[in-house]
Order: structure tokens, then sequence, then C-alpha cells
DNA sequence: TTAAATTTCGACTTCCCATTCGAATAGTTT
DNA sequence: AAACTATTCGAATGGGAAGTCGAAATTTAA
């Protein structure tokens, strides 16, 4: 009976507290110029805490995006079970991943960035990630066959939404958030068949 | 008159041929794993030649990034000066960034990319790049203006068309490339007003 | 042809940073 | 309290990669 429940609670708080310190180092220093050092100065201990927590800078990295996937999945899960038509899942779910962003812009950044810098091969993160890509091309694919997503190939579709939401969270001056209504609004614009009404 | 014009332009050539191994290793390697010895393999020089003609690594990424948007630019130039309206214009200048994207797939990536992962100050290449979000957004606020784009804020469109093109060529399974009915179907999706016709 | 300038290069140096070590401290159990 | 376990840490270690050096090869200029 060595390991008591308050104690693993404690111990994955300061696995939190060290994600969190190394993800405002990424902020600002890039993936690159992120030392360990700065990292255990930033989150509060001294560096070879950080290895007694996790075994190499590169667990670090993973872990960050292994957990960030996995909340925003299951944010996601109820959106997604709770039996609205495909069409209108579909909207709830980019304006879910909308919220996600809005209240941890650095992490999401992080996200959807860091893949691209870093060849990590088949990481548990990436469950997730397929997870909810293959559930938002299955929405797609649904609605259209409803007739909900009149006049566009899916595939397409797919890609665009995609494109299209990355480059509003992402993209361009981040001056001011990205609304409600702005995704709504372009939704509508891309969903609408114009040859209709 | 010790430099002659041809040897200029064969230094020139290496330059170009000692970037272009660059962006072969980033490919491959990534921003991280790249190392000087691999692009000095790659583009067939020895690694102090590579101190010859650049003065540090940062100078090869930055080279990339320069040469590579003033690229874009001087083919964008022509499309934005032929005097076609506003709407056409806009249209013709993502066909082309398209085009570009197409004959060179992974420069286009990097110069998107990048700028993301190394945190350059104010590097030259940035004035390029600006333009060209300057323009785009000057020819929507003018299109906006003379009715060819009814419904949308001209902001929001941008944003949305920036995210959306990057989503096309850069997003998810890189199996097919973009045709150019592709972008001009979703074009008109996005451009058109679905309360008219 | 020969001197000067340009270009090339592998070996060497140097520095940075991830990772390890071993000891100290704090907490738990008996 | 004693013995054990869990946690913390700064100081060493080691490796890898950026950047330097001086000499050699090639090209140009006379």
């Amino acid at each position: 009976m060595s390991i008591s429940k308050r104690q693993l609670e404690e111990r994955k708080m300061r696995q939190d507290r060290i994600l969190t310190g190394a993800l405002e180092v990424f902020k600002t220093k890039g993936l690159e110029g992120a030392t360990m050092d700065e990292i255990a100065a930033e989150s509060g201990f001294g560096k070879a805490t950080l290895y007694y927590y996790f075994h190499s800078k590169e667990e670090v990295f993973a872990a960050i995006l292994e957990s960030g996937w996995e909340n925003l999945w299951i944010s996601l899960e109820p959106v997604i079970s709770d039996g609205e038509r495909p069409r209108q899942t579909f909207i709830n779910v980019l304006l879910k991943i909308a919220e996600n962003a809005r209240n941890r812009p650095g992490l999401f950044e992080f996200l959807f960035n860091a893949p691209k810098v870093i060849a990590f091969e088949s990481q548990p993160w990436k469950i997730y990630q397929e997870r909810m890509y293959g559930t938002i091309q299955g929405l797609l694919d649904d609605g259209i066959k409803l007739g909900e997503f009149p006049k566009l190939d899916p595939q397409l579709l797919f890609k665009a939404m995609g494109g299209l939401f990355m480059g509003l969270v992402l993209m361009g001056d981040h001056k001011k958030p990205v609304s409600e209504t702005d995704v709504e609004e372009l939704l509508n614009q891309l969903i609408t068949d114009p040859t209709k009404k």
C-alpha cells in the first residue's frame, strides 16, 4: 500500500504545473529555444526534479500534446453524442472547438503547430486527433447523405472547414478573438446552397 | 574590377544550391533536426563552404524565407496590376498562389510554417508577406465597396480566405493536389451571395 | 608561368544543453 | 525514534552540433 491516493493526485498536480510552465516557455522561446533550465525555473522546480517526473524533454512535449488533445476530445464528446442532426452537430463541434481555443489559446496553438515541427512517430495523442477528424468527416458524410449540405463535396468541405477554422483561430492578427457569430456566419456561407432560396 | 558578372551569378547559383539542399533537409528532419553537416552533404559542399556563403545557420533560414517570399510576390505583381475588377483580381491572386504552391510545395509549406516556429524579429521577407496580405485586404475592401462581395464583412472574409486557402494547401492528407476548380468552387461558395439568384 | 584572389574542405575547438549523480531534505510507517 | 520511501536539487558529465582554422585546390589576372 505504498502509493496513497492523495500522493498520486499531488504528483499529477506537480506534473501539470511543470507542463504549464513548459508551455509558457514555448510560447516565448519557441520549441527550439526552450531549455529544461528555463522550464524548471518557470515552473518553480529544480531541473533534476523535472527528470523525476518525466524521463526526457521529449516526454514533456508529448505529455502536453496528449493531455491537450485528450481534454479537447473529452469536451467534444457530449456535443457529439447529444443526438442532434449531423449539420447541427457539426456546427456545435466547431463552436466547441472555438470555445476551447478561446479559453487556452496558448495550448491550442501548441496543439496544432507542434506536430508540424516535431515528427513524433506513433504517439498516443494522435488517437484523439484522428478520432476528432474522423468524427467531423463522418458528420459531413452523414449530413451530405441527408441533404443537409447541398452541393459540396464532403472531402472538400472538410478540408475547407479545417483550414478555415484554423485560419480564424490561428492566422493573421490575433487582435480580436473569434466570436461565435463569426464562425456561424462563415459556416452558413459555406454550407448554404447558393442556388436555392 | 575584381568581381565579374559571371562570378556573381555563379556565386548566386551556389547559394541557391545550398538553399535547396537545406530545404530538402528540413522536409525530412524538421527544423530542429536539420544540422549544418546534413545540409552540407545534401547540397554537395563541405560544411565550411556553407559558412563561406552564409554567416550562420540562421542566415540560411532567413535566406530561404526571403527569396521564397520575394519570388511569390514577384509572381503576383502582374496579376495584381492587370486592371481587372477587384473580385476577379482577388480570385486570380489566389489561383496564382495555388500555382506557386503546386510547383514547389516544400518551399511553400516552409514559407507559411517556419515563421511560426522561429521568431525572427524584423526580417526582410516580412515586407513581402505584409505587402501580399495588404494587397489582398485592399482588394477585398474595394470589392466590397463595389458590391462585388455582398453580405460579408471584409475583415472576416480575409481571415476566412487565408485559413481556407492554407487549409486546402497545407492541411490534411496531401494525397491529392488542389485543383483550380477546387479553389474556384470554394471561392464561389464563399463569395456568392446566397440570398440572391 | 606565376602571383594573387577565390573557393573548398575536414579536422578542431567551443559552447550549449539534455541528462545523470549523489547527497540532502521532507514525509510516512512501524 | 528509527528505518524507510518519496521528493528535491545544484553540481558534474557527456554528446552533439554550430562555428573556426589554416592549409590545399582551383580559378583568374598579369
